[in-house]
DNA sequence: GCCGTTTTCGGCCCGACTGTTTTCAGTCG
């Protein structure tokens, strides 16, 4: 039973409870829970009820609830509701603009519980007799079918991030706005997002609304007043809200979320007898304590500034109220990438190529490390190729002054847990990553045993993209994450943090495991072109993410300490095997 | 259902926009 499991069970009872119009803290109790348990980075299966109970909002009856379903796979209350309220009835739930109330009214009157029959209704006209709905509730309820069939999920940050500086960029020659930034759970750098939210001020928030709706990618316009309007832009949703200046930072704070941190920080606020909405902080007297920045906001509580990657409600504010922020890493504190490709395989530039654009990025050394022979798809290398490759860059290493390219390769793990090439070649190399590439669908304990014993090769260095899941694209395959970790530390091999915006594997709750056990973390591109390179910053933002310090990252040191630490891990590995 | 240097009971974050309404509930973030 997996943690995502166990949180779907409480998702599920919170939605059922909110049909039947329950206490809406209780709803917002089981969804608090679920959302920690779905995060929580070790097995809950492996936990005791203690253990259970030091989870933010789990208590007696939750932790309960959490050890049944994992002795049962199921528990009595769930399986009660669920006679109880009409299956499917979670579809209309699903539906943008439809909440709880008209989805329990609809389903009394027409028993309907599946997007086909409900569109049909709406089509027919046959919702409008129903209290309080109209034709446009009608068609709301149609737009939001629609947008459900055609996948209103989650999409990667690598896509969206750019659409969204350039609706800014466009608002900046187009509006009259003073400030503006994007907010929400991009500017969190939470791998998938949602839709786009920026923030402004200006003296004019209505030239900015009719600016925004009238953008040309504007397919549509959802919402429009005089200071928040939200549409459709190239098959994104975006929202913007214009703010005066004295109110930017607490309505920037209030944006950029997440929702849990809010609450947080409200229920501080409540403490103190103030108030926080997106306008400042207020005293009892509605006199403003801060608003102009976040930095006010976060001062006037007695916080450390709270950097929005940490807005989670993980634990940040208490670790701010004590001063003990962890002093996160930053793309700067990057000298170099280490797991690259080349047209020696299946990458489109040249090794030099390759090197030169690391260099332009201020790196002090680059790894090559393309694909093993068994990687037929990618042209992998054999023995010789290898071999060969290795000459090219020693070649290279003579002509470059002050930069390094070091010699690596992407080995496979094969299906059966050996490792594609050879211990007599890869001992030649200055650093091996290990990854999977076949087997996908292979069991728990073989994944784990596959991955667990590359590690337990001296000459491996770092398990590269470790989970193998490609967002929207590939779940990742069955790796007992807490047994890898252990593994890793007891070998000192790396763990890969892989950049490239797909894959962001180790994920941000897997990296921050990675991080308390003490195990080193490589973040690295994968680049098959140059353009790859700067992916860098999405690897970044996930160590961010996942409470890592400068310290916690191989590639921030120098070539020398870097060079140095190679080799005494090796050096370690082989007398340890 | 959770939670506590004001509480073990009684609180629990706050406001914009929409649609259907003559004052507001529903939904969203």
């Amino acid at each position: 039973m997996k943690n995502a499991q166990i949180a779907k069970i409480f998702y599920d009872i919170a939605d059922m409870l909110e049909i039947m119009g329950e206490n809406p803290f209780r709803i917002r109790a089981y969804r608090r829970a679920a959302q920690n348990l779905e995060s929580h980075s070790k097995d809950l299966a492996e936990l005791t009820k203690e253990e259970l109970l030091k989870i933010p909002g789990v208590g007696a009856d939750l932790a309960g609830k959490v050890m049944e379903i994992v002795a049962t796979g199921t528990c009595k209350d769930y399986e009660a509701l669920k006679r109880r309220s009409p299956e499917g009835i979670a579809t209309l739930l699903a539906i943008p603009g439809l909440g709880p109330k008209t989805a329990k009214l609809i389903y009394d009157r027409f028993k309907v519980h599946d997007l086909d029959t409900l569109e049909k209704l709406a089509r027919d006209h046959r919702l409008k007799g129903l209290p309080k709905i109209k034709e446009k509730t009608e068609l709301n309820i149609l737009r939001g079918i629609e947008m459900v069939k055609k996948g209103g999920e989650r999409m990667p940050l690598g896509r969206v991030l750019p659409v969204a500086n350039q609706i800014m960029e466009i608002l900046r020659k187009r509006a009259p706005v003073c400030q503006m930034e994007v907010a929400g759970s991009i500017r969190r750098w939470k791998e998938t997002v949602r839709d786009i939210d920026i923030l402004a001020t200006s003296s004019e928030p209505e030239k900015v609304m009719d600016a925004f709706a009238s953008l040309a990618k504007a397919r549509e316009v959802i919402a429009k007043g005089p200071t928040k309007t939200t549409i459709i832009y190239d098959g994104i949703q975006a929202d913007i809200r214009v703010v005066e200046e004295g109110s930017f930072g607490a309505a920037l704070c209030y944006f950029t979320g997440s929702k849990e941190h809010n609450i947080r920080l409200r229920e501080l606020a409540v403490k103190k007898g103030w108030k926080l909405n997106e306008y400042g902080l207020f005293d009892k007297n509605n006199r403003s304590i801060a608003g102009k920045t976040e930095e006010d906001i976060y001062r006037a509580f007695g916080l450390q500034f709270i950097p929005p990657e940490l807005r989670e409600d993980r634990g940040e504010i208490d670790a701010a109220l004590k001063g003990q922020l962890p002093k996160l890493i930053e793309l700067s504190d990057i000298k170099g990438d280490l797991h690259t490709h080349s047209k020696w395989t299946d990458g489109s530039y040249t090794i030099e190529q390759m090197a030169e654009a690391a260099r332009r990025l201020g790196y002090e050394y680059i790894a090559m490390s393309d694909h093993s022979k068994s990687l037929g798809i990618a042209r992998g290398l054999n023995e010789e190729k290898v071999m060969e490759e290795m000459q090219e860059i020693d070649a290279l290493n003579k002509k470059l002054r002050g930069f390094r390219i070091l010699k690596g390769l992407e080995v496979d793990i094969k299906s059966d847990g050996t490792l594609d090439l050879p211990d007599g070649i890869l001992s030649k190399l200055d650093l091996v990553n290990a990854s999977i590439h076949s087997g996908f669908r292979q069991s728990r304990e073989q994944i784990t045993k596959r991955i667990t014993s590359a590690m337990r090769n001296p000459f491996v260095t770092i398990i590269a993209h470790p989970t193998g899941r490609v967002i929207g694209g590939r779940e990742p395959y069955d790796l007992n994450m807490e047994e890898a970790l252990r593994t890793a530390r007891e070998t000192g091999t790396f763990m890969e943090i892989n950049a490239y915006p797909d894959r962001l594997d180790l994920n941000d709750q897997n990296a921050m495991r990675a991080g308390e056990m003490g195990i080193r973390i490589a973040i690295s591109t994968d680049s098959h072109l140059t353009s790859h390179l700067n992916m860098m910053k999405y690897g970044v933002q996930i160590a961010r993410r996942a409470w890592l310090e400068k310290k916690d990252i191989v590639n921030t040191l120098g070539l020398k300490e870097l060079t140095a630490l190679l080799k005494e891990k090796r050096k370690r590995a082989v007398a340890w095997a």
